[in-house]
DNA sequence: TGGGATAATAAGGTCAGCCATAAGATTATC
DNA sequence: GATAATCTTATGGCTGACCTTATTATCCCA
């Protein structure tokens, strides 16, 4: 362990690579966007990561995490995912928020602070929207699913995790019953790019294809 | 409530004004001292802060809070002592390292997180430095003891709060058993701004005049 | 093969929070 | 009342992380 301290900035943008597409390469416009920086700002930002040996930037095709930056985002996203499991089991904080908030707390979290978390949690695999959990050893298993947009209509599946971020996108899945565990029957797909009908919960619900992509789901074998 | 939003820098200086002299004008060289910074430094950002209404300042006499400042100042001591608390009683972390680590903690809560937590914790009154913890309502009952150093030779007091903020200070106190509860016998006060002698639990202990300024003691009422 | 979208680079600017150095102003002390 | 210590102000500089505007390079697809 003992890594040497990186910025909120860069534990961000590093974090926000592994979300947007763990070990591929990520154009720097998706990584701009999703930072809410432009695209000029996230190439700067970009070679000072890559002169730091965190990422790898091969211009025009985009950039991609070295195996330490891959260590880093882990890190940070270990630290992130405890204090929401900390945040919703313990705080009571609404789910929708606890993204948000778990993010201001994992920039200012010692090494020390994170473990003893984790012990005082059970070391918990996942967290409260669905998301693995990084060991303290570094290993990590990505979930076995895919985006809602991406099953088959009349397939019923369960929601395995939600990887929206933001408070809103949270909260207007949330009260559409969107959560880790839900079963879900996709009834139909409007044509061009049109929403989602879907069965959750014997409601029925229309999901825009951007919001469906934030569900991870997996097929029930029954059905 | 509802305070806008401070910088780290901005609630660090406030809460070392409060921590330095509460209520009262605090040399601008104490501050810089306080916070490792220039006294120059410290001017500049004392005339942002002034700018801003959180602090009152009358050249070459000193700073003092607002009552705005004071607000706020209270308000991340009630977050860092919340912290605080969290930390040693339920992530069992070393006693010394609690203030350090509690510190990075406190800028990165929001309002709601903090009233969770405190509610988690059965809002505590003191923190495990015993130092006395600002409730939600803004008020704040200020500890009535004395420093160690101000003691007289003879006395026998109970340490009720230890009020220094480095770890390694804390350590050393730790060390010699000078602990909020701990029961301390002034045997002796060496001339010349010498150390003091003091009994601690049945033992010999010499402490310096400067970190006995730390150690916030009451006379106890038997002998 | 030519465009349109996307990406990279360059130049210059902002802002917070620090730094150093140096020159004055004030206060406290002998 | 002189002097030392402290404080204030001025000037200029730095860094990280952002911004805008403008130009150039590359990719991909029709």
């Amino acid at each position: 362990m003992s890594l040497p301290h990186f910025s909120e900035s860069t534990e961000m943008y590093l974090k926000a690579m592994f979300e947007l597409n763990s070990r591929e390469v990520v154009a720097i416009g998706r990584l701009a966007e999703r930072l809410n920086v432009t695209p000029v700002s996230a190439n700067e930002m970009v070679r000072r990561l890559s002169e730091q040996g965190l990422v790898t930037h091969t211009p025009y095709k985009g950039v991609a995490l070295t195996e330490k930056g891959l260590e880093v985002a882990w890190n940070v996203m270990r630290r992130q995912r405890l204090w929401e499991v900390f945040l919703y089991k313990h705080l009571k904080i609404e789910w929708s928020k606890i993204y948000e908030l778990a993010c201001s707390l994992e920039h200012a979290t010692a090494p020390e602070v994170t473990e003893a978390l984790a012990e005082f949690l059970g070391d918990p695999k996942t967290c409260p929207r669905g998301n693995p959990i990084p060991a303290a050893d570094g290993s990590f298993t990505p979930l076995d699913g895919v985006p809602l947009n991406a099953a088959a209509v009349g397939e019923t599946v369960r929601v395995l995790a939600v990887n929206a971020t933001s408070t809103e996108v949270l909260r207007y899945l949330q009260e559409r019953g969107l959560l880790p565990g839900t079963v879900v029957t996709i009834v139909d797909a409007a044509p061009l790019q049109g929403p989602l009908a879907l069965r959750v919960d014997g409601r029925e619900v229309a999901l825009g294809l951007s919001l469906a992509e934030f569900v991870i789901v997996k097929s029930t074998s029954i059905q």
